[in-house]
DNA sequence: GCATCCTGACTGACTGGTCAGTCTATAAAG
DNA sequence: CTTTATAGACTGACCAGTCAGTCAGGATGC
């Protein structure tokens, strides 16, 4: 039917605006970001942004909420490729440690935003709950199949994944802030030396880099 | 002399407007927060912020530093007040808790907005990393005293710091933005427990609240 | 001819910052 | 003890720019 490819022309240009509007985000900021600018991005009238949106608050944060999902997304995707608890574990942490610049494009700084507005909009504040929700339970999963699938012993996995979440918060903050004491390789070592702590997994760390990510040679910074 | 006063009422002024500023960025945000809220608040007109800070940026940015500095100031004054390393520790945990609604006015929402700002404002990116390094030095110095004083054995204290900063953080973010799955009781749980453990320190839960904080009643849940 | 998509032109409200000049108080001069 | 000078604090009026959102109407597809 005639309606479905309408649709769908339609949910493309609304992606491609919400993906516009979060790459803006995460490089001027949340409240630096004009209609205008997202508009120019996809070639496209300002009013055409509106006409699909509404508002520009609408926009915005429907650009954290869908930014944020599809990192989930491709959380969740990885894991299915991956066998092994440790090459899991490292798989959540090396994703939350902004070391390469091409990952997904710079969206450690919508985190920022959406923890800011999240702070004093209601509406955010129970969008980033379910997020995190959606996290916790990822990690508690993986740490529950290790646990089925015997390669540790039997332990409190959501109780786990509500400090190891915490704790990985806190070191990509460190790290998305370039603080020199928390650069991304010690953040990482951080993790997951906790983790295999509390789980009682074998775990060190593998010379200098952990294999789990990208090809060994990764050019030059910058 | 004449001057002492002159100089006096105008760094009071001034740090009125600092807090002004600050108070208003907890509760609006801060590109929500304009020069003539801050002027109206402090009872003088916008020109006269201006006079003072130059540039609205300059101001808030300001701000900022000052809350986060006051808030530093506070709790190295009050370790200054207790001796035991583990009642120690449960200050600086509790101090990070927002249980309460009267500690510093709202200042939670601060440490959002610093770090948004600090993602993309090297200036500020560089504050932030000075004040973050003075916390994890409050904390290093803490478990050093009771390495000295022979409560615990010698261990890496600024390890430790920068993993337990790390937690902290991201407690603090859950119970921030009222994670139902994170109350500020279990994040103080979470992070003595893991103090403990990583310190070999005797801890346990007190009845449901912490004794080094506020009298027992504390009204209704806001 | 109808619905949807889309735009250029426009506007109304807002806001950071300027500026010319006032007010107050201390100091200097007469 | 007045008068005058100087400086800092302070303001009202104003401006120039920005930007979200409107609207009337054009294109496009069916």
């Amino acid at each position: 039917m005639t309606a479905r490819t309408l649709e769908t022309t339609h949910d493309q240009r609304r992606d491609q605006m919400l993906v516009a509007a979060a790459e803006l985000i995460a490089q001027r900021g949340f409240s630096e970001t004009r209609i205008a600018d997202v508009a120019e991005r996809v070639g496209a009238s300002p009013a055409l942004v509106i006409y699909y949106f509404g508002t520009k608050d609408s926009l915005l944060t429907g650009a954290l909420r869908y930014s944020e999902d599809t990192f989930y997304s491709a959380a969740d995707e990885m894991l299915g490729r991956t066998a092994s608890l440790g090459e899991r574990l490292e798989m959540l942490v090396s994703l939350c440690m902004p070391q390469g610049e091409d990952e997904l494009p710079g969206s450690w700084g919508l985190w920022f935003d959406l923890w800011t507005q999240a702070f004093r909009h209601p509406e955010v504040a129970r969008d980033r709950i379910e997020l995190d929700q959606r996290w916790r339970n990822t990690i508690s999963r993986v740490v529950q199949d290790g646990i089925e699938a015997g390669e540790i012993e039997p332990l409190d996995a959501d109780g786990f994944s509500v400090t190891f979440a915490a704790l990985l918060d806190g070191l990509t903050i460190q790290v998305a802030l370039r603080d020199p004491v928390v650069d991304p390789e010690r953040a990482f070592t951080i993790a997951m030396t906790f983790a295999a702590r509390e789980l009682g997994l074998e775990w060190q760390p593998t010379n200098g880099r952990n294999e789990t990510q990208r090809r060994s040679d990764d050019g030059r910074d910058g």
